[in-house]
This record gives structure tokens, sequence and C-alpha cells, in this order.
DNA sequence: TGTACATCAGTGAACGCGCGTTCACTGATGTAC
DNA sequence: TGTACATCAGTGAACGCGCGTTCACTGATGTAC
């Protein structure tokens, strides 16, 4: 109660309280989902929330703090499932190629499952000039490398001279070009790809820089079915 | 004079008014380094500038053509350079890793020169909902992968089972990647890596997904210094 | 060369709009005795 | 169980600020004869 650094809301004590700051939460995510954090104006958010801008700085200290209660919620989550993701029991026997796939496979779901949430994060982080925002925006990323990168490098089969640099590397090519893939719907020839096809491609890739003898020769095909998909609403509401 | 679809600013008659258009884009381009388009106020443009707000509109029809002009701008000069840089009499020789490398190497470097204007268009087109302004971020990616794709898949040497899509797909990494790493200061380990350890990591990341197995074993580093720095202005004023 | 006029170029105060934020007020919920 | 009071929760009109844009005006440059 005092030593709070910054608090980002004032939390609701009681549950009428809590259902608005929900509401007003899905609408805001669901007008990010149609235009970027400025253009989301507090009257528009409390509006589809049916709420009242009253009610919006009862609970938030202004606009932006909004965003930061979505930052917290996504990163908290986020690394709970990468933990959890990366548990030792997951990867007995799995071969590089199968870890590569299936992280690979994980951020692309990820990415399309907070989409607009994400992009609105990602914009707004990258349009601040202050560099602390420039480290928000890759907190996630940093997160994601310190364990990925530490369970990769565990592997035997990475023959690039530089295992550290390759893994980082190639896990900010695989994540960037998602990003503006699936974030921006930008994209060469992989405007409408699929989803699938879109991650197997990437671990491809990533695969073939660390090891680029080919070295996947290790388990073969043992894990291909080893990800219940538990999570798995990654839809092909591509293109256009 | 009739058939200009929509003018992106009317054109100066005089040589006072082409120096005070000049200084009124030299002044945003300045702006647009500090803080994204939004944050760049026409009042402190033309402030910088030595100028006055009407000039500045007897120019402009409104402040989104300022960037209108900077992405014509910026764009034919893009062309022209591709064009150029991949023209025949250049690659007689080259072996597929060559011509990787130096695509790679020009990319970076483009990127690195342009970094203000090119982060300001890609948060600025990123953040409208209309797919228009999608496909405006895209055109220059569109432009030279129609480019690069046709002279990357003329060389022999590509083992990936479809050649188009590794070419686009491995285009995106590396453009995607060196954005988010240059435009943007993000990045994993590669925070603080400089320009041509990038641009040669980069090439061998995409080279290898071409060609697994590697067969860049044809004009063995006869073309290592094939590319006079034309415009070689990539400095290493690198993160923070 | 000179004069009259049209057009180009530039100025900066003023306007209007939209946004985030405040605030005086009403109603609902919990708590003490 | 009832009553008094404190706190939580919510309302929406009003405010103020900053921005893009306009406009009446002055000065500079070109042009016709």
């Amino acid at each position: 109660m005092a030593a709070v650094p910054r608090a980002p809301f004032r939390p609701p004590r009681q549950a009428r309280s809590r259902a608005t700051l929900d509401r007003l939460l899905a609408a805001a995510e669901a007008l990010l989902a149609e235009k970027h954090f400025a253009g989301a104006t507090v009257s528009e958010i409390v509006a589809r929330a049916g709420s009242s801008v009253g009610a919006f700085y009862a609970r938030f200290p202004d606009k932006e703090a909004l965003l930061e209660c979505f930052d917290e919620r996504f990163f908290a989550s986020a690394r709970a499932q990468w933990d959890a993701f990366l548990a030792p029991p997951r990867w007995e026997g799995a071969s590089l190629a199968d870890v590569v796939s299936e992280i690979v496979l994980l951020l692309v779901r990820k990415n399309r499952a907070n989409k607009a949430l994400l992009r609105a994060l990602a914009l707004y982080y990258r349009s601040r000039p202050d560099p602390r925002f420039r480290d928000r925006a890759a907190r996630t990323n940093d997160y994601v490398l310190a364990k990925v990168g530490a369970r990769l490098r565990a592997r035997p089969g990475i023959t690039h001279p530089d295992p550290a640099l390759a893994v980082g590397l190639g896990l900010q090519m695989v994540a960037a070009a998602l990003r503006e893939q699936i974030l921006f719907d930008e994209g060469y020839v992989a405007r409408g790809i699929d989803d699938d096809t879109l991650a197997r491609e990437l671990a491809r890739a990533w695969l073939a820089y660390l090891a680029p003898g080919g070295t996947h020769a290790h388990a073969p095909g043992s894990r291909r079915d080893a990800h219940r998909p538990r999570r798995a609403r990654h839809g092909p509401r591509q293109g256009r």
C-alpha cells in the first residue's frame, strides 16, 4: 500500500467496479484493434463500455495508465506461459530442430492471439523518443531470449561459430518477420501465407542458420506431435 | 498541369520559395528524428526552418502532404538506386553468396542513411487502419522483391524446394530484422552490434535458408571487393 | 529605361475543433453500534 | 434488525490546452508596353 512505485491504477474494491474495469479494458482492446492508441479516445472507450469518463478517471490516473495496465498483464501472462512451455520434462529427447520448431510455433500463435494489443503496444512504444520505452518494447523479447537461448544452446548441433549470436540474431529475424507479417499485415510473398507454413519456414531458416550443414538427424520425427495445442486459437483470418 | 491526380504540393516558381521549401523539408526531417509525425507540429517545423505557417500552407495543402512529399522523393530515389545497383554488368560471375551479401549490405546502408525518415514513415503508415497505407508501407519492399527476386532466382544454387518462397520470406526476415535493429534500436543480443557484422550475419542466415547444404563454392571470394562503397555513410552511431 | 500591374511569396494573429481531464453532484455499498 | 455514517462508484457537463488551418495583409518578383 506504500511501497508501490507508481500505481498504474486504483484497484477496484467492489464487484461492481471490477465489472466496470473489465468492460473498460475489453472496450479499449476492441478499439485498439481498429485504431492506434491516440486514435482511441477516452470518450469512445467509455461509450463502448457503457461507462463514463468519470468512472475511467476514478480507476486510472490518466490515459497512458491504461496501456501500462495492458502491458503489465500481458507481460506477466507471457512470462508464465514461456516458463511453463520451457519446463524441462517437455524437452527430453528433443532435437535442436524440435526445439526451434516449437518455439517458432508458439511465437506465431501468441502474436496471432494478441494481435491487436501487441500492435498497439509496439506502435506506442516505438513512437516515443525516450529510450525507456524502447526497452519496454523489447522486454518480452529479452525475456524470451534469456530463457530460450539457454535451452537452445544446451542442445548439441549448433555449428555456427558464435552460437550465442546465431541464437539471438536468429530469434530476432524470426520474431521481427512474424511481427511484420501478423501484427502489421505486411510481408513480401508471405502476404496471404497461412500461419503453419509461416512457422514451418521461419523455423527452417533459423535452423539452417544455426546449423548450415544440417545436423537435424537426432530424434527423427519423434516429437512431431509433442505439442498438444494447449491454447490453439490461431485463426486463418488472413489476407485481403 | 491538369492530369495530376492529387498534387502533393504546389511547386515553387521562384528561387526564393524553393529555398524555403528546402528549409521546410530539412527542418521537418530533423524533427522527425526526434519525435514521431504527430509530435512534430507545424509551428515547430516552421520555427526551425525560419519560416511561417502561412508559407507552409502556401506550399502544402495540409500537414499530411508533407509526409507524402517525403515518401514520393524517397521512393523515386530508392527505385533509381536499386535499378542502378542491379544493372547486369555488375553481376557477371557473381555467386549466389555474393548477390545475397551485397543486397543485404545495401539494405543495411539505406536504412542507416535514412533512419529518421524511414522510421517516421513506417510508424505513420502502420498506425493507419486503412489498408491503403499498409500497401504504401510495403511499396519499396515489393519493388525490391520483384527486382531482387528475379536476379536471385536466376543464380544456380538454391536448393530450397520452393525458391520463390525462400527468396521472398528470406528477404522479409532480413529486412524486418534490420528495420527493428536500425530504425527502432531494438534487437536481442544484436543491441550494440555494428552494421558490418549485422549485414554479414543476416546474409549468412538468408543464404543458409536458400541453400542449407552450402553451395557457395562458386567464384571463391573473387568478388569480395566488388562493391566500391559508392555512398558509404554508414556510421557507427549505435545504441546510446 | 521606366512605369503599371499581376502574380508569387511570406507573415502571424486569430479561429475552431477535438481531445484529455476535472469536478460538483447523485446513488450504492459496506460498517459500526 | 435498524439506523447513521463513511466510503466506494458513477455521471456528464464544462474547462482548458494544443493543435491544424485560415485569412487579411504586406512585400518581392516578374512581365507587358
